[in-house]
RNA sequence: UCCCCGAUAGCUCAAUUGGUAGAGCGAGCGGCUGUUAACCGCUAGGUUGUAGGUUCGAGCCCUACUCGGGGAGCCA
């Protein structure tokens, strides 16, 4: 067996004869005739049993089939105003592949509890399906952007023998008789692979033990991470948003049914143009406090404060030299001012916050050694990434892009958790 | 870890001042040949999160706990 005929193509088919394979989405019955609206995955069409077109048994069946039972079901694909989608099948056969129980999901309102405990069949519905279809294309134009223009795929390990940046709480593991921890960020070995290739990315899963709980946070997501040799914070900021603005731009393109679907007002999406606008910390903070916030000079921002400064722009806005106290252990200081590190956050507009991360890193063997013992990190840890800085040093920098956070903003979503087929928070680990 | 909120039928919710726990959807039975979350009639469905307390009487008031949601912190 192997399905031919899908939903999506069905304008191909026009006035012939076809077999959908699919799932009862939802069912109407009027006496004599039978509406089944079925999915297959590719979209939802309306098939028409009346009770003269097909056997007595058959027709029977359709009067108690429970929703998502499955079915093959033959007919002719007719040009309908009245059919949602434009057309509809008219049936002659059907083929009970199975009889599904009585279905949780009905048509009617649900709780997000409820629906994230029945996720595995939640990704049925058809916001879901938007949602998801636009993740896909955002993983499909980061990828394309960095493989078009010269990076190479080299994947950062999940175990990792110490912590990263020494900032958050790590996942522990026992790894045969030690401890392993679960990556943080790829981005240590990204810079070893820039040191490599010149030019590197590496996509994957990535791990938070903090317990927050939040609409923003999973324990569980996926990060893009470039490096880049030979390149400097106003490179890195250069390449953020040309990269944002291609992903974004791609997405409304390739996804316009999706993001209708899902009601999202794509005009603050069309403004994702460069330039960005550029602030330093020291502008955010004057920002913050010319609008009346209580805010402590020298302090990491705060969600609202985020929101505050990101609501002053109609695209993202990228702020610029942080206090180097508030940043990890591998930025480089400002040389023009030593408090401030050379890194970048992308703040998304709408208030979604930060969706991008980065800077230059520090590159200096002897500055590197002083930055880990000052923050108390165990030195043979980074034996090999002292390497990067004995070995042909070189100024460098990258980012890193949280793919749930970029798929929340796009899709104009309330809740990270249904930006990822199955999420991971602190109190779900189910399904 | 801290702050706020919530828990009633399979699901979503209602229940006046503390006085017999209801509706829609779903399920079951019946009706209808153009339905659009179809509709109409009937039926079943409850230890009101757990434990205790106040009261003649608690879904409602009080205490503790459990679980969940939102926010802070941390971050992408």
């Amino acid at each position: 067996m192997k399905n031919e005929s899908y939903i999506e193509d069905i304008a191909k088919y026009k006035d012939q004869q076809l077999t959908i394979s699919g799932w009862v989405y939802n069912r109407r019955s009027s006496g004599k005739i039978h509406f089944l609206m079925l999915r297959d995955g590719t979209g939802i069409i309306q098939a028409v049993v009346g009770i003269n077109d097909v056997d007595n048994e058959t027709f029977e069946k359709c009067k108690e089939l429970p929703q998502e039972s499955s079915l093959r079901v033959t007919g002719t694909a007719i040009e309908d105003k009245r059919a949602p989608g434009g057309y509809e099948l008219h049936v002659n056969k059907i083929e009970f592949t199975h009889i599904a129980d009585e279905y949780p999901i009905t048509p009617k309102e649900h709780g997000t509890t409820f629906l994230m405990d029945h996720r595995h069949l939640w990704l049925r519905s058809s916001k879901q399906h938007a949602v998801l279809r636009v993740r896909h294309e955002i993983i499909k134009a980061c990828r394309d952007y960095f493989d078009s223009n010269g990076y190479v795929l080299v994947d950062a390990p999940i175990f990792t023998p110490a912590a990263c940046e020494g900032t958050s709480t790590l996942f522990e593991t026992d790894y045969f008789g030690s401890k392993a921890y679960l990556t943080q960020s790829g981005q240590l070995y990204m810079e070893a692979g820039a040191m490599a290739f010149g030019k590197v990315y590496c996509f994957g899963p990535t791990f938070r033990a903090e317990k927050s709980k939040t609409r923003r946070h999973l324990t569980e997501f996926w990060m893009i991470e470039p490096e880049i040799a030979f390149c400097d914070l106003e490179g890195d900021m250069e390449i953020a948003e040309e990269f944002l603005e291609y992903v974004v731009q791609r997405v409304i393109e390739q996804k316009k049914s999706e993001l209708e679907l899902l009601q999202r007002d794509t005009s603050n999406l069309e403004k994702v143009h460069r330039p960005f606008p550029r602030i330093s910390y020291d502008e955010a903070v004057a920002i913050l406090k010319k609008g009346g916030l209580d805010f402590e000079d020298g302090n990491d921002f705060g969600a609202p404060d985020e929101t505050f400064i990101s609501d002053q722009f109609d695209r993202p806005v990228m702020i610029h030299r942080y206090p180097a106290a508030v940043k990890a252990f591998y930025m480089k200081n400002d040389p023009n001012d030593p408090s401030k590190a050379l890194c970048v956050d992308v703040l998304a507009p709408e208030g979604y916050g930060e969706v991008i991360g980065g800077g230059q890193r520090e590159d200096d063997f002897d500055t590197l050694i002083k930055k880990i013992q000052q923050h108390n990190l165990p030195m043979e840890a980074f034996d090999w990434y002292l390497d990067l800085r004995k070995y042909g040093s070189v100024p460098h920098a990258g980012f890193g892009m949280g793919i749930e956070r970029a798929v929340s903003w796009i899709c104009g979503l309330k809740h990270i958790r249904e930006t990822i087929p199955f999420p991971r928070t602190i109190s779900r680990l189910q399904p």
